[in-house]
DNA sequence: CGAATACTTGATAGTCCTCAACTCAAGTGG
DNA sequence: CCACTTGAGTTGAGGACTATCAAGTATTCG
């Protein structure tokens, strides 16, 4: 097994460029950056939802807990995403920094009163990100509930490739997963072993390359593994 | 074991009341009452999403498929609900009646342009229809990636009845589920033969009674089955 | 360089699925 | 009104897939 080229690897996530205006809203008042640190807590499921954020860099994931310790992680949010948004008074899931990670906070009356909002790009970025993370979930649901171990893991690289692809807007050669494989596992509805068992067999099905940096893996037949995927 | 008392059921789902308001909008033009029979089709998967609908009597299930024919079901859609209400140009899921359903049809333009829509209350209703559905989501996905067939089918079981209590105001003795055992089957992710199996299980331990009508089921032990139900 | 962590691999067990037969309820036609 | 048909639901046997438990290996970080 060769190790990937650096030079031809795209870094997941890419670090978004603090604008003019992000800042003069910062400094304004009512939003400020947050730095927090790998696997640190942005805000845990039950407290009051005082804020929604937005990644500038790093990855957030959102999960739930049963009572026992299980997880399901509901989504990875990369820079851009909005996070934190809820309906009601208090937050329902769980957001935590997957590795260090800079958020910018928004005082939540901004949603609750979009007539007062310091920007209304903003307001109508909430509601987008509402239709989107619905899209995502139903899509989710699907992979949760009717997808084989192979199909789910098969479905999760193609999305993380897609979204690297997205940001930096060309296919890459090497996926730099920011998630270590218990979070993979809790995306997926599976368990550590079960994942690293699925990733060795593609690999030795000449679909992906892993490589000695085990977040690292080469996709070296991406029609081979969408058709793996199971599509709708 | 015997027959549920018939007069103590709680029909699920009751008729919504066709309001003076609701009448008047369906005549101005822009919105029509529609039938639909048993398992016949509101909109399908990739059509254009010229319309979104609210359920006034009856129960709309609306699911994905994959290309070999598993399907998810996202959710099940009572009289008051909204369904239908996309982001993009094409439903991307299909929705049909679980019994005999009346839904009232919405032009999409409404939600596009809420300046120009009809009902300013609708515009609202569509957003926050979209908040719930993601919350219903979310904590579907935990279900659907951590749940067993048994804590599965009791949360089933347990918000079956919780809507059935809303609607009506208080707890009734039996449930009536207007959808059938693969309906639950694709929404719990299982095979139709683990739910019944695992009804079956509920009832040997004395949770629930199924009647001779199989799509009445007696809840004998609410907190027991709560307790099954695995929360969070 | 050593310790701790992350990941992989193996053996085994359990849950749930598949295939098949059977029961029951409801609807149909004589 | 009843036998027949049909579809829904239940039950059983066996098997596949994934979880669990237990090492073992590699990597990362101090």
């Amino acid at each position: 097994m060769q190790v990937a080229a650096v030079q031809s690897a795209l870094v997941f996530p890419p670090i978004l460029p603090v604008s003019a205006s992000t800042l003069r809203q910062e400094m304004r008042g009512p939003t400020a950056i947050r730095l927090v640190g790998k696997d640190e807590e942005v805000f845990a499921e039950g407290e009051p939802a005082t804020h929604y954020f937005k990644v500038m860099s790093g990855v957030i994931r959102t999960s739930k807990l049963l009572c026992d310790g299980r997880r399901q992680i509901d989504a990875f949010h990369v820079p851009g995403d909005l996070f934190g948004i809820e309906r009601g008074a208090d937050y329902r899931m769980t957001a935590e920094a997957v590795g260090e990670a800079r958020v910018i906070a928004y005082r939540r009356c901004a949603l609750d009163n979009p007539a007062t909002a310091a920007d209304q790009t903003l307001a109508r970025d909430v509601v987008m990100t509402a239709f989107v993370n619905l899209e995502r979930a139903q899509e989710h649901m699907i992979l949760l509930g009717r997808k084989s171990a192979l199909e789910k893991t098969a479905t999760f690289l193609i999305e993380m490739a897609a979204r690297m692809d997205g940001a930096r807007g060309a296919p890459a050669a090497t996926l730099e997963l920011p998630m270590s494989r218990a979070d993979i596992a809790d995306y997926l509805g599976l368990t550590i072993e079960t994942v690293s068992r699925t990733l060795t067999q593609l690999e030795r099905a000449g679909v992906i390359a892993l490589s000695a940096v085990r977040r690292n893996i080469r996709l070296r037949n991406r029609s081979a593994l969408a058709d793996l995927a199971a599509a709708g």
